[in-house]
RNA sequence: UCCUCAGUAGCUCAAUUGGCAGAGCAUGCGGCUGUUAACCGCAGGGUUGUAGGUUCAAGUCCUACCUGAGGAGCCA
């Protein structure tokens, strides 16, 4: 592989081979041709110098254009040009795939716009751009089970079906195999979903946080990653209707050991890409955001500021610049108060907790005050709210009343107000969503760039 | 879903107060070169997003729709 070659791990002399993609073929009739072949190994093609002997040099090798496959011998050798330090001297160039019309071929070696390049996703991953992004999330998720593993969690596969829509996070995709020509209905004149798959209304999951709670309560520390589904309409550069979410719960634990929870699970992966894509990320910061590569080595030496939700609004409120939204004890942060408060007021990562309890979720543990629930997100300079999670609700009492005074139905909960009654223990949790951080890592402004076939409303292409 | 902006060659973009449809890159051919965003020359390539309207004349003005982007809301 190239990214083996490159990395001086055959000495020069040694006979190699390569297989992989043209990038750009530079050919002289005078008698030597360059090739960049690449195969995604790593963010650099490698040289293959081809000279005018090789007996298919006229009527193939100067006829490859940008994508074509092909197999190339010859001896690794230390570069006598500029550029690179180990090239391929080659002895056979043999062609596996041609490209059909290179007029035709959507990927020009020249810069495509990423809007242009999202009508081609099956391709587009043949760019630098979408290569790199593609190795730095590996990377991410490959650090995630790393991270969880080493602290011993448990990953747990909670269900992608969900057959209640309790969850109260939204719209959501129905999951049906009735013939919508012909739906039964019931007397009322409503659709009988007893007569569905699942013998009532099923949907695609949420989150897989209730699920995860009850493996927590037996299994101590467990996480979740995994696809997760919202029927939103959200036309947004930050939301995607599929997209992937990590969802570590811990049991015996409080919000401030949820708050040290997401630091270092941050910095972690934060690590992971400095240290194991150092080519990628030089690249997002040469060409897609030149602070891609020293803020998260500020991130990852800095110690996160952790400030009260109280104390928040009161320094919002002192703050001397104006707010779009304006500022009192009680409304929801607004991105613009959350970039203030991490990237000017904190100068670093911040975690904002105990928020007032009409904003967030019933399952959040109330506070003594009786006024703010155990709820923390976590803020990034450059992009605000990357982490939201929060202590859970352990009383069966208590989280009652909050399912209640919301206007929900107990019975519906039955089985998650089951785990308040056998054996409950504090326990905490959050949310990460994971194309969110890949933007952050990358620097790339779209998240629909950042995932290899974005589903958003209206696409579901490829 | 709301607000704003945009849609012209394969791609990225020009086109003055409404007046002959242009360039760079890409592609093909030729030349030149241990080249590397290569370079030089030639060539092909267009129903200006769609449908109407105003006008002697519309890429340009008007209406509707479609598509995309940015922002907002919702959130992860």
């Amino acid at each position: 592989m190239i990214s083996a070659l490159l990395a001086g791990e055959r000495p020069a002399g040694t006979q190699v081979v390569v297989k992989g993609w043209v990038r750009t073929n530079r050919s002289s009739k005078a008698g030597i041709s360059f090739i960049q072949v690449h195969d995604g190994t790593c963010f650099d093609a490698i040289q293959v110098v081809v000279p005018n002997s090789l007996n298919n040099y006229d009527d193939e090798v100067q006829r490859l254009s940008a994508g074509c496959a092909v197999i190339c011998t010859g001896e690794l050798a230390e570069s006598q040009g500029k550029g690179q330090t180990f090239e391929i001297q080659a002895e056979t160039v043999e062609v596996i795939g041609w490209i059909d019309d290179p007029e035709t071929y959507p990927i020009t070696p020249k810069r495509h716009s990423f809007e242009y390049l999202r009508d081609v996703a099956h391709l587009r991953i043949r760019t630098n751009t979408f290569g790199a992004v593609a190795r730095v999330r590996d990377c991410l998720a490959q650090a995630t089970q790393r991270f969880f593993h080493e602290n011993k969690y448990f990953w747990v596969h909670t269900p992608l079906i969900s057959a209640s829509d309790a969850e109260g996070a939204g719209e959501l995709f129905r999951v049906s195999t009735l013939d919508m020509l012909n739906l039964p209905r019931t007397e009322e004149g409503g659709i009988d979903y007893s007569e569905d798959f699942f013998g009532k209304e099923a949907f695609l999951a949420v989150s897989g946080q209730l699920n995860v709670e009850s493996y927590c309560q037996a299994l101590t520390r467990v996480y979740t990653f995994g696809p997760t589904f919202r029927a939103e309409n959200s036309n947004t550069s930050r939301h995607l209707c599929e997209f992937w979410m990590v969802e570590p719960e811990l049991a015996f634990a409080d919000l401030n050991d949820d708050a040290d929870l997401a630091e270092q699970y941050l910095r972690y992966i934060f690590k992971a890409a400095l240290e194991e894509r150092a080519d990628d990320m030089a690249f997002f910061a040469k060409f897609i955001d030149k602070e891609a590569v020293t803020r998260l080595e500020a991130f990852v030496e800095s110690s996160f500021e952790r400030l009260e939700y109280g104390d928040a609004i009161t320094a919002l409120e002192r703050a001397k610049r104006k707010f779009e939204f304006p500022v009192k004890w009680g409304i929801d942060l607004q991105s613009e108060h959350e970039r203030f408060l991490c990237e000017e007021y904190c100068k670093r990562p911040v975690v904002v907790m105990n928020y007032p309890k009409e904003i967030k979720a019933f399952y959040m543990r109330m506070n003594d005050d009786g006024k703010t629930v155990a709820a923390m997100d976590v803020l990034a300079p450059g992009m605000g709210e990357i982490i939201g999670g929060s202590q859970r609700e352990e009383r069966l009492g208590v989280l009652d009343e909050r399912i209640t005074s919301l206007g929900l139905n107990v019975d519906d909960y039955w089985w998650y107000r089951d785990l308040r009654r056998f054996g409950t223990v504090p326990h905490a949790g959050f949310g990460l969503g994971f194309d969110r951080a890949v933007c952050y890592v990358t620097g790339m402004k779209n998240i629909r760039d950042v995932i290899p076939f974005p589903r958003t409303p209206k696409h579901a292409e490829f």
